[in-house]
RNA sequence: UCCUCGAUAGCUCAGCUGGUUAGAGCGACUGACUGUUAAUCAGUAGGUCCCUGGUUCGAGCCCAGGUCGGGGAGCCA
């Protein structure tokens, strides 16, 4: 029988057989030690020449990066090992042996590592990532479940954008131009009025050629829309439901956190109350006009621009000590070796600080000029929820940015009844929703403001005549809270096969 | 679409003011070593300097155009 890794734990002392790939080998004569990850988590498991005598002990010396085995051993306990645990192998089956594999120990770069997607995907870090991606969509159907929410599908084929303003990805459906969904939005409105509590969870299309760490052009939303609510109800529900993920991560995904070394102190912070500014009130504090618990925007910025060169001239001083270092000639290999990766990496940190020199009096332009009748645009929502350091909820925005679908509000029509939330730790917007219109008249108007064609829109009008009633929805985008929640650099990681501009392969 | 930076060994990069035969580390391979954590040590192999054209006695380096990639803007989840 077959054990995995992750319950290995529970077989102290006992002969257990794991299947595996090698992730990592090392050998000295007559003792090798193989890193074996067999997908559940990784184990070091010692093979001796003495144990299984020299004939079987020659293929083991053989074995390659990623090669396959299938090793026999007892599970003993020691503390200097990762999980805590290793095998002592006393039998060792060699499956497979792999031809040189090209993802090698050290850095390399985004480029190549996507194009060896199918290969990277097995390395350690993103492992990680792709189980707390896997717990994330877990504890979000947990949560609606648990809620009384019915999991209903919206189509992906659709005759026509729902907002018409971004693009879409043209495609043929039996002879009649189809576009692939950019939402399920307007579908969830009707499946609302049919189950009460309903929410959407599928692959979303965006056709924008954005260059970005935050965009896909193919990604998930998980779009929930509540019959009976309004904004305040939808807000409640964000925070309660984002509360509800990150909780749930934190108290499951221990382990790979830790292998990601995610600094957990900024989730904790999420169980705190969020923040619910009006958007009037965001462009304020954006143009450094109101201050949040003492920081003021503009002023950060110009803080920002020191800490960088400070940070840079602190870097070029030591890439010089270690450059000296290594000249000095009295270092071993090992220690060149770590002190020529360190400025490796001092040296692309620099390279990110001098782009972040270049952009920031951009950033400071946007935020301080900032319009009261406009969007944000990343830097905007960086510096504010730097601010404040938990994620904050934008609502009541200018009508005129936002879709049609949109309330107005009764006291002042030109103000959308929407809401955003801004993740923390510079990661932007993460959810958009808010309530929807209800008056049928001003959906008409609406939608010919916004050159929309009306007669794609006749079932949608429809839903207003037959029990016309208040409601509320939101939509959240997957790789965006997995991005955060792992806190990495790029989005690009927290989808097994991602699909942006110019990346279509593997 | 715009701004900006880049492309040199399988990978990550260095290559000075344009000058002889192209450099390092990692990886691979061969060997040594019985507790390694990116093991260590010795050795071996490995190059269309992105493409096209130009300037020059001479181009990895300079110029023009292109291709691909990174970062940012716009747009958005």
């Amino acid at each position: 029988m077959t054990t995995y890794i992750r319950e290995i734990a529970a077989h102290e002392g006992k002969v257990v057989t794991l299947k595996g790939w090698v992730a990592n080998k090392r050998d000295s004569k007559g003792l090798a030690f193989i890193i074996l990850r067999d997908g559940s988590g990784f184990i070091q498991c010692v093979v001796s020449e003495e144990t299984l005598g020299a004939d079987n002990f020659e293929p083991i010396k053989r074995l390659t990066m990623e090669s396959a085995v299938s090793l026999t051993g007892t599970v003993v306990k020691d503390e200097r090992q990762v999980g805590g645990f290793e095998l002592q192998v006393s039998e060792a089956i060699v499956i497979s042996i792999a031809e040189e594999y090209p993802i090698a120990k050290k850095e390399h770069g985004p480029d190549f590592l996507m194009d060896h997607r199918h290969l990277w995907l097995r390395s350690k870090r993103q492992w990680a990532i792709m189980r707390v991606r896997n717990r994330i969509i877990f504890a979000i159907h947990n949560f609606f479940q648990s809620k009384g929410f019915v999991q209903m599908d919206a189509p992906i084929f659709t005759a026509n954008a729902c907002e018409g303003t971004t693009d879409l990805f043209a495609t043929d459906f039996y002879g009649e131009p189809a576009y692939l969904s950019q939402s399920g939005q307007l579908y969830g409105e009707a499946m609302a009025m049919a189950q009460g509590l309903i929410y959407t969870f599928g692959p979303t299309f965006r056709a924008e050629k954005s260059k970005t760490r935050r965009h896909l052009s193919e990604f998930w939303m998980i779009e929930p829309e509540m019959a009976f609510y309004d904004l305040d109800m939808d807000m409640d529900l964000i925070e309660a439901f984002i509360q509800y993920v990150v909780a749930d991560i934190l108290a499951n995904c221990k382990v790979e956190l830790e292998t990601l070394e995610r600094d957990t102190t900024m989730l904790e912070k999420v169980k705190e109350k969020f923040p619910r500014i009006t958007h009037n009130h965001a462009a304020k504090i954006l143009r450094g006009e109101v201050d949040v618990n003492g920081k003021n925007a503009l002023k950060m910025l110009e803080q920002d621009t020191i800490d960088s060169q400070t940070r840079i001239e602190a870097c070029k001083a030591e890439i010089a000590e270690r450059e000296q270092k290594i000249a000095g000639g009295t270092l071993k290999k090992g220690e060149i070796n770590f002190n020529q990766a360190a400025i490796d990496r001092l040296k692309n940190e620099i390279k990110d600080l001098e782009a972040t020199l270049e952009n920031i009096p951009v950033w400071y332009a946007s935020a301080k000029n900032f319009a009261d009748n406009n969007d944000f645009g990343g830097s905007d929502e960086t510096i504010l929820t730097r601010l404040f350091g938990t994620p904050i909820m934008v609502y009541n925005w200018p009508g005129e940015i936002k879709a049609f679908y949109m309330k107005a509000d009764k006291d002042d029509p030109s103000i959308a009844r929407g809401v955003d939330v801004l993740a923390p730790e510079g990661y932007g917007e993460i959810v958009g929703g808010g309530e929807r219109e209800t008056d049928a008249d001003l959906l008409v108007k609406k939608i010919n403001e916004h050159q929309l064609p009306m007669e794609a829109f006749g079932w949608y009008l429809d839903l207003r005549k037959f029990g016309n009633v208040p409601h509320s929805g939101f939509g959240l985008g997957l790789e965006r809270i997995v991005s955060w929640i792992c806190k990495l650099d790029h989005i690009r990681e927290t989808i097994p096969f991602a699909r942006s501009y110019g990346r279509i392969t593997p």
